[in-house]
Order: structure tokens, then sequence, then C-alpha cells
DNA sequence: AACCATTACAACCGCCTTTCG
DNA sequence: TCGAAAGGCGGTTGTAATGGT
């Protein structure tokens, strides 16, 4: 907050004492006439009021003006923020109201950390109070281990997005057609990303059960789903903003909701739930199942990350900035062969999003060859025809030794599709980037671990069927692609049939 | 009562975009 | 057209208040 060369005259000025500074100190304290250095920490009821003049006088904006002006000893953006968030007179003061909460989690999830844009959907409200009351949220429901958002904004988020193809909120609320006018099909991934954040796959043991149609809606291609699954790489700058192209798939409304119905087990936010007449038993189940069927254990990030913290939960809000493997365009068809020696799943993201420009070596058409919407609508077609002819085979380890080498227990030998429009990818992920040392899990378990096949099935999953279900899941899932994940989800969804 | 953890809040920083001369 | 200034935004940090042990 306060700059450190006046740490110590902001301690020294408590939120007690620091109103009683007159107007002329207030003016004097930093420089006159813009002088000295400006001041800078928590704003005394003095420096209010001149700015309060100043504006009455002026009106808002020119805020470097307001030093000159005024004689007061703060930067311009400094005066602009102080006006915004505090001295504006249509400011609300108090607590949000469980109305307003509750837009703030759906704005949320159709925009992202879009505070200032949420901030306008919120009439006397600002971005900073927003963006301080989602963040200590957030951290609230990582300690929980949470989801980060209600089922009924992700069921009415995504319902939404089947209605207008647009990924966001049917809310009836007029002021979101930003977000719902356009015929595109593009839907702001910041939207998808956050549906991802729900927290509906941050534990990811229900992640087999979660329908395609609604996999995709959630943006499986968001970098927040790696942020999800792959929690640990180094931290670097994330994209500013993505804005990705995704198709919506069809995808029935009844299709989602056993995700909601297993969901609706895990709690949300305490106090943002009860106000909303959420269930909450998370916590309950915190205590009592610490192991999840998904092989991983909850509050872990043994799920893929075996030599990460097993003290924090994964949570889907948490806050990870992965490196950008940007895919080495000199490195032709080396899907799987990554060239950063830590690439992130940012990586994968890359690969999914980057538009088609070579085949990989494998022959199969990558997403750069033909496409993401393509891709998508391939796979598509290929569940819909999966499902009147179950595959035999999938998993195809034959190009991916090193996943052969850790998939022992796949009992199929397999072939990639090699018509899929989706190439291969993924499994460098899985082979290179899960847990490599000093892990809570062997590495050798990492993708059965995922995919809760040799781990723990005693524990939780008790429905021997069940665990069947899961080994088949594995076994046709061809991690060599990188819709790998897109599969998980998939068969997920054909097993439900 | 002391200590610690958490929460809520305020403010700054750096980057990006827009505006203007 | 270009560069500087201003404005806007999101991220981060620091601190007081509060609650629990």
């Amino acid at each position: 907050m306060m700059g450190t060369a006046n740490k110590s005259e902001s301690k020294k000025m408590s939120k007690g004492n620091r109103d009683l500074v007159s107007v002329e100190e207030a003016k004097a304290g930093g420089n006159v006439e813009g002088g000295g250095p400006l001041k800078k920490g928590p704003w005394t009821s003095a420096e209010d009021a001149i700015l309060v003049e100043y504006v009455k006088k002026h009106g808002e904006g020119n805020w470097n003006a307001v030093q000159k002006h005024s004689g007061l000893s703060r930067c311009g953006k400094s005066c602009r923020l102080r006006w915004a968030n505090h001295l504006r007179p249509d400011l609300k003061k108090g607590a949000f109201t469980p109305e307003e909460e509750r837009c703030i989690i759906e704005l949320h999830a159709k925009m992202g950390n879009k505070w200032a844009r949420m901030a306008a959907e919120l009439p006397g409200r600002t971005d900073n109070e927003i963006k301080n009351y989602w963040n200590t949220r957030i951290k609230r429901l990582q300690r929980s281990g949470s989801p980060i958002y209600p089922p009924d904004v992700c069921f009415q988020l995504m319902n939404g997005s089947e209605d207008n193809h647009m990924g966001t909120l049917p809310t009836g609320d007029t002021h979101h057609h930003d977000l719902l006018q356009g015929d595109s099909i593009e839907i702001p991934v910041v939207e998808l990303n956050n549906l991802l954040n729900s927290g509906y796959l941050s534990y990811s043991p229900k992640f087999l059960d979660i329908p395609p149609s609604s996999m995709l809606k959630q943006g499986v291609s968001s970098s927040h789903t790696y942020d999800i699954l792959f929690p640990t790489m180094h931290p670097l700058k994330r994209l500013r903003e993505s804005e990705t192209l995704f198709p919506c798939l069809d995808g029935s409304v009844s299709s989602a909701l056993p995700v909601f119905n297993h969901y609706m087990d895990y709690t949300c936010d305490m106090k943002a739930a009860e106000s909303l007449n959420f269930s909450s038993s998370f916590d309950q189940d915190l205590n009592t199942n610490d192991q999840l069927p998904f092989g991983g254990l909850l509050g872990s990030h043994a799920l893929l990350n075996g030599n990460s913290s097993s003290s924090e939960p994964i949570s889907g809000a948490m806050k990870l900035e992965l490196p950008s493997l940007q895919y080495s365009e000199t490195q032709p068809g080396s899907w799987g062969k990554l060239a950063s020696p830590l690439p992130s799943l940012e990586s994968v993201d890359t690969l999914i999003q980057s538009p088609p420009t070579e085949q990989t070596h494998s022959g199969c058409l990558s997403p750069r060859s033909s496409g993401l919407l393509e891709a998508i609508l391939y796979e598509s077609r290929t569940l819909k025809d999966s499902r009147k002819n179950p595959p035999q085979e999938t998993l195809d380890i034959s190009v991916m030794p090193d996943v052969k080498k850790r998939l022992p227990m796949n009992p199929c030998g397999t072939d990639g599709d090699p018509n899929s429009p989706l190439g291969h990818s993924a499994a460098s992920v899985f082979s290179e980037y899960t847990p490599v040392s000093g892990s809570s899990i062997d590495e050798h378990q990492s993708v059965e671990t995922m995919l809760g096949c040799d781990a723990m099935p005693e524990t939780v999953d008790q429905d021997p069927s069940h665990y069947l279900v899961k080994k088949e899941i594995s076994s046709q899932i061809d991690f060599t692609r990188p819709d790998a994940l897109l599969d998980l989800c998939w068969f997920g969804h054909r097993n439900e049939h």
C-alpha cells in the first residue's frame, strides 16, 4: 500500500489520528504548488476535503491539475483513485448485500477479473471494493476447498451459453447486452475460465462424470483449466487477456445436471451460500471424505502434482500464472516434444488455441492444421458416432513411449484416431510434466492417479462397476492427444449412457 | 492477556489504452 | 503520424480490526 518511503509515516498516522490533520497541514504536508515529493499513504480528511472542493469547482478529470490548483500533494492518479473509491457522492457504503454478492458472483463467472466492468454493473460500488471482496472470498473458498461458483451460477452460465451461444448468463438483466450481442460464436474465454474455476473441476474427483458438452462449455481450453489441474508450474506473466474462440457444442441441460448433483454435496462460500440458500456440506465432506474417487487426495495436489504441497487444496480460483510455453514453430511436429524444460499446461492452451499450420509427425491433424473449431466439431461427431459404434481402442501409446512405459496397466493396444483434427500433445504434458521427484505420488502413477484407476479404489469408490468404468476410460484415452482431457469428459459422458 | 491467523480495506504500482498537441 | 500525458485497469501489498486458541 504505502510506498516504502512513507511506511513509517503511514504507521504513525493511524486511522485514528490521521483525520486530525488540518487543511493547511494537508496542503503543506507534502508540497505546495508541486515542488516537493508527493505524499503517499492514507488520505486524511483534510485532504479529502480539498479534493472534494476541487472536484466541486472543476469537476472530475484532469487529475494532475489537482495538485497545482489545490496544493494537494498527491499525484493525479492518487486523487482519481481517492475520488472514485471513496469520495464520489454516489458511492454506496457498507457491506455488500446478498443481492450484490450474488451479482458479483455471476458477473465474475461471466467476465472474470474485469473489476471495472463489474463495478459498472453495480451502481455505487467500486472496482476496488469488488476486487477486494472477491479476493477475500476466493481465499476463503480456497481454504475450504469449496467451489468458487455456486452450482446454479454455473448452471445458468452453461444454460445461457446454450441459449445464445455466447456462454453468458441469461439472467434477464438487460445490462449485459454487451456480452449478449453479436452473432458470432465467440465465447469470452474468461467465462469459460471462470466456470472452470468454479471448483467443479478444481478437485476433479468427479471429473470423469462431467459430460463432454458441459466440459466444453466450461472451456476445456482455458488456461485456468490447467491452473486447476496443474497448479505448480513456475509463474510467468499470463497473457493479459486471452480472447479465445471456442465453439459451443450442443449439450443438453440434463446432461449437465449430474455435475451439479455431485457438487451440491459440496458447499459454496459459506457466507454467500447461506445467503443464497445453497447447501453447505462441503466442510463435512472435507473432513470425512478426504480421499476421492479420482484417486487424489482432497486438498492435495496429488492429482497431477505429486511433488507439490498437499497442505493447500487445489482451488479453482488459485491464482497461478503459468509459463507461456510458446509452441516453437521451429520444432515442427514436435507435439509431445516440448522445447521448454518445464512447460506448463499453458502450452496445451497454446497448442489447442493455436491456428493450424502443420501436421504432426504422426500424420494426425493437429489443431494447428485444422483449427479448434473443426477439431471440436469433429470430436463432437466422433462422440456421436462412438455412441453408435463404441470404439474398440483409442489409446495410442505407440507414439508415446514414455506414456507407454507409464501405463503398464493399459490393457489395450490402441491407435489414436488418425482422423482426429486434434493431434498429439497432451501426453507430453502428462508424461513430461507430471510430478517428477520427491513426490508423494509415484510419477508412474500420475496418469493412473489422475484417472483414479489404480489409486485407492476401495476408499471412496466402493462401487466395483464404477471402478471398472474408470479402468475402461483410462484405457481408452489417448494421452498423446491434446484433447485427452476432452476424452476424459467424453468418456465420462459416454458412461452415463 | 498474549499470540496468531484471518478478514476487510485502502492505497500503490506497473502496464496498457486513449487522448491530445 | 508520432510521442507524451492522462486515464484506466488489474494486481499486489500493507495495515488495522477481529476472532480464535
